[in-house]
DNA sequence: TTCCAGTCTGTGAACGTTCCCAGACTGTTG
DNA sequence: CAACAGTCTGGGAACGTTCACAGACTGGAA
């Protein structure tokens, strides 16, 4: 027992040669009924597993996905989505029997060790998680020509790198209508990175419903931290003392502006309004409840899955995925 | 350029040896300067770059390690502890070159994967991440005698699989201590799952310093969600209507507690302290911010990581690490 | 009966490494 | 000058699979 137990064993034990044994493993066509019964008796009796790594010699597959974390070292920031995204990206590969090997690409090293791990064929396809603009490891991916996804798009490469994300620019409309049907007039907004799509597109969406009302006055950016929505705040407070809603673009930084609006003595939402982005479980702890967007990332993350399958399977071209987010009314607007 | 470089291409570029190669690449000694230098340069040239599975299939070593998520899957709530855990564990583990394959254990299915998965010899390790007393999987994987480590106790199995987790006993006995010196009389708690070290070691903790007072009339238990700390907060409330303090052993869990102490007309931490435990992102959002445990989590990610590798490297045994907890005082007690 | 198509099985070769052994070459010591 | 230890190199064998091919056996059609 000291061994674990080739495909020889196997074949020796049910009698059989090699051959048939790997047969039955790939279920292929022609194997007798009483062959195949007799090799799954001797597998089971060995305790008999197939050793991957003699398979994707010769097969040149590996059975395995990287997934590309690009958050800069400093920014390990708490986002909740990832825990969602990664459970359920592993689950769906598992039933493939596919297994998710997990990288970050904070630096430059970083970057380097995924294109060297990638180009050494450790990986049959790229699963990418807020990739910035202007990546470069992007190019080098798509120079590999390995199948790669991003959950939420690449910007400036959504033509070659398929993606799939929530509706980011009408979820920012459905909120921005919202707050102009609750009878607000002067409606502010402090957006996302402008480098993430998110970032971009709840922008347009905003300007889309307010048209030349949205000035730049009434713009401030953050970097999705809740304190860049406390600073963000401060600062719109400055300069439009009498703004009555704002849409902040995720829940976190909402969390922040609420803080600031609350030291700034504005109740909420009788004085301003404010509606978050994501539906995250901070949206529940703060006070008051915030309204926002909800946006269905299981099954974002279930489409890029497929996304990438499909690319394995060898699709030549796969459509990126855009899915419907929803307004989630509560207290704060 | 269709096919990969292999080591012969190597070889031949170098004018030398695939022995040679070898060496070079897997700094041996004896290979001369001259050799060196010029595998070196053939490297370069070729963009070469090792096949793993090759190596590993005569080596018997996969330079991977296997992360266990051990949670049901009608439980893929947000715990942004997870995002900080993946992100360090892969961090460090890229230093060696060694890749993180995650997997879910929500199921028996899912468990059972994992076991075929380590059994096939495909991991050089395993991180147990949130494992729960019971769990079978665990005995199995001690009986494969595979290197292994947790994350916080394997509750029952601590002397067989050493961990780093932070010292929940004794941050317990923190905010229990620091309830009473705010002149608290009447202090409840609401726990974690019992079947999970912090369920258990808070709970420990807080009755270490309230002794006989820790009364069961005081103790609720809830399962890490904000909705069981706004049902715990209920039922305390019920039953002892004149608790001035209560020490929540989530911030999540603190959160609902909050939300149902408005709710109910206490302010806080006027009529009621509450203390938290975590310092997660939530902590800040709630309103008042919550006085927490802030634990090392980054920390105890990195330690699980040097056990893991202590193992790995052959190290007969190594001691579980308890690291300190910290009071945060903010304005809910 | 002969032939053929379909079904089933065994075996040699290949995948790209590392390991190990044999042997060549160097310089030092007696 | 012989002997030896130390340094360096090349190449055969092995790791555990899959793949392609050759061949054996069946049953039915001509």
């Amino acid at each position: 027992m000291a061994k674990r137990p080739t495909i020889h064993d196997v074949a020796a034990v049910a009698g059989v040669s090699r051959g048939t044994v790997s047969r039955v493993l790939n279920d292929d066509r022609y194997v007798s009924p009483a062959a195949h019964a007799a090799v799954r008796r001797a597998i089971a009796e060995t305790g008999y597993v197939v050793n991957r790594n003699a398979r994707s010699l010769v097969t040149q597959r590996t059975g395995s996905v990287v997934m590309v974390l690009s958050e800069p070292h400093e920014k390990l920031f708490e986002d909740p989505n990832y825990s969602v995204t990664i459970r359920t990206a592993v689950r769906r590969l598992a039933e493939r029997d596919i297994s998710l090997v997990m990288m970050v690409a904070g630096d430059d090293g970083d970057r380097d060790r995924v294109i060297r791990y990638v180009r050494g064929g450790h990986a049959d396809g790229v699963f990418l998680l807020s990739t910035h603009a202007g990546d470069r490891m992007v190019d080098a991916l798509v120079d590999i020509a390995i199948p790669a996804v991003a959950l939420g798009a690449v910007v400036g490469r959504e033509s070659v790198i398929p993606h799939a994300a929530a509706d980011d620019r009408e979820g920012a409309r459905q909120m921005t209508r919202h707050l102009i049907e609750a009878g607000r007039k002067k409606i502010a907004t402090i957006t996302g990175p402008m480098d993430t799509p998110g970032g971009i597109q709840r922008l347009e969406g905003f300007a889309d419903v307010l048209g030349r009302k949205a000035s730049r006055k009434l713009i401030e950016h953050g970097d999705w931290t809740q304190l860049s929505g406390e600073s963000g705040m401060a600062r719109l407070l400055e300069r439009t003392p009498d703004l009555d809603a704002v849409f902040v673009a995720s829940d976190l930084m909402a969390a922040g502006a609420l803080a600031t609006l609350r030291a700034a003595g504005r109740r909420v939402p009788d004085d301003v309004a404010v509606g978050g982005f994501d539906d995250s479980s901070v949206a529940l702890s703060t006070h008051p409840p915030l309204t926002t967007i909800r946006q269905p990332l299981a099954e974002v993350a279930e489409e890029t899955v497929r996304l990438l399958l499909a690319l394995i399977d060898g699709a030549e071209h796969v459509e990126s995925v855009i899915l419907p987010t929803r307004l989630i009314v509560r207290e704060s607007a």
